[in-house]
DNA sequence: TATGAATGAGTGTTCATTCAT
DNA sequence: AATGAATGAACACTCATTCAT
């Protein structure tokens, strides 16, 4: 029901997700794009301008769930503490991390394609963002130690993506090392004094 | 000086890594490599068997600076006490990666060519790795929290590399943050109590 | 008319088959095919996965051709005599190479590109090929002088190949040495008594 | 004692049989002939004006082996009588041919390369030969058919060589079809009456 | 005599992209 | 919306050959 219902569109990103998360992001080409929809390869300029478009498309798509999957809306609640509202950010990336255990590898895969440094972490572009800025009033408040809040999240990223990994690879039982015997790490790494 | 003392060899690797941080391990070809270096695109494989053990060679020849470059034999010296030595070692990395900002860039785009995942960290494959029975050797002592170690490693390699990304880009004056002003940021993660 | 109709598939098998009759098998490479063809390289592609199989389909082609246009049903027929029979199995290879000068050439040239002996003969891998039941029964019938069959297959080819190739080269006139004037080479050759 | 005596020469042929005894004589190339002598690729050169020329030689050498073998003079011998003497120059073929199984194979290999016709049967182009005039004179004075020599050649190379594949390959013992029974399938052909 | 370094032309093969149907 | 046919450019890699040493 759920295959059925996705539009070619998606099948085709779906794909292109798959074959970068099985080959890396060089091993996608049309022709195998093509191939796993089923499709003819001349088929996947009828959805999508060209290569690099389709390859876009899947990271801005990937991009887009998170963010849909976040309860940005609650970050941003002023009414809330802030070590409240950032140890609810960590734990936002943390599940959604664990139950898409690909989907950071598959964002980190397409941004190594170009030949830039990789400051992935969702939209850290973005100065308007909501990230930013609950970590940037952290470190004003003097909640969280005065350092350039990219690092924050890099770690933060790294740190999960890290477990997440380690989980999927059987190394890690997700019972042993959970959300709270985590979090420390983290807390404990950025918060001040 | 530097230049007319490389061998061949040497100037075909230093192509290859100037085209995967301009343009990203997909960027390499041996045309291009050739092109570079300013010889016949034939010419790449009288020096290395086929494009794999060119790229590999370059990522040996980059992990083998770095081992070469850190000081590893005092990590392991048991008469310093282990948060000092946890110390050296975070400072090692932290040395390197100032001093060449590309050059974990370099391995990461190198490891993401293939679809792995990206257990980095320069080594940790290797189970009797210094760093890997340094940090094991503090969780065991209670001086480090009883984590994975290579959620330590890949924490440290995250907030370093950012940092040193930060820096070569302008966006953090290496004196506003240095070592001294980073490092707390680790050890509070790491350690335990 | 005959051109027209053809697909471009037979029109790239036509054009491989004049390569070998003219450079032999190793003078077959894509670009010269599709060059002969009047199409790009990568066309080739389009029809054959790969160099060899089509130089495959080439072999098969020709075989099919053959198998095609003898009536190996009248081989096998056992309402009528042995000697009738082989005769007529030979009389069908002289037709067929006489009709088609090239035939035999093209596959001997096919085979002899792998470093295998070469037991071409049409089949004659086939345990249950008409021609070897055939003459095996001549031998078991006491018809053929007991040895095996694959001598006389051989000896079938090569001494039609050989006169087929006397007239295309003008070195024999057909209307000199005919089927009923060579006959008696192979018949005496391989009948018992 | 054998090997250490050859001259690099003879060494670099012997290589050049062996590649195309088990790749064909496509697969033939300086370097993995310079591999398998042990010598520097441009060496090769050094005994041979370029790869044509080598594998020219490798073929005369071959056929001056053969000629070498055969006691030719035998042959030309009026005083004995032709059919004796038609029975000693197969004979001579067969032995050589057991001798050496895989010389024909060589020989049949090379020619192929180019896309000529095939009528090996060694020095049959030459017309002095002694063999073509032995033969001429068998049919000339009512012995053989009255067919072209190059077929009895033809015929009797490709019986010979395929019994001695056969043997090779262990499809016929070589007693139980020995030059006894194998004589009659070439003689009956051949001879008038 | 021997070598290693060098090269240009060539190989088979894959690719992204276009276009007529 | 969908396809198959087509293509030029690129790719990794091999080759025969040359030349300075």
């Amino acid at each position: 029901m759920k295959k059925k219902d996705m539009s070619k569109q998606a099948k085709i990103q779906d794909a292109v997700a798959a074959i970068i998360l099985k080959e890396g992001p060089a091993g996608v080409s049309t022709t195998k794009v093509a191939r796993r929809v089923g499709i003819a390869q001349s088929n996947v300029y009828l959805y999508f301008k060209n290569k690099q478009a389709l390859i876009d498309s899947v990271y801005q798509r990937e991009t887009q769930r998170i963010i849909n999957t976040t309860a940005l809306a609650a970050l941003a609640d002023e009414t809330v503490a802030l070590p409240e509202r950032i140890r609810m950010y960590v734990q936002q990336v943390y599940d959604y991390s664990l139950a898409h255990p690909d989907s950071l590898t598959l964002l980190q895969q397409i941004k190594s394609l170009k030949g830039q440094g990789m400051e992935l972490t969702v939209g850290a572009d973005d100065p308007n963002n909501v990230v930013v800025r609950l970590l940037t009033a952290g470190v004003t408040a003097g909640v969280l130690k005065p350092l350039p809040v990219n690092l924050f999240m890099s770690l933060v990223f790294a740190v999960i993506h890290t477990h997440t990994t380690n989980v999927k690879n059987g190394l890690t039982s997700s019972t042993a090392v959970n959300f709270d015997t985590l979090y420390p790490l983290i807390w404990d790494a950025i918060r001040l004094g």
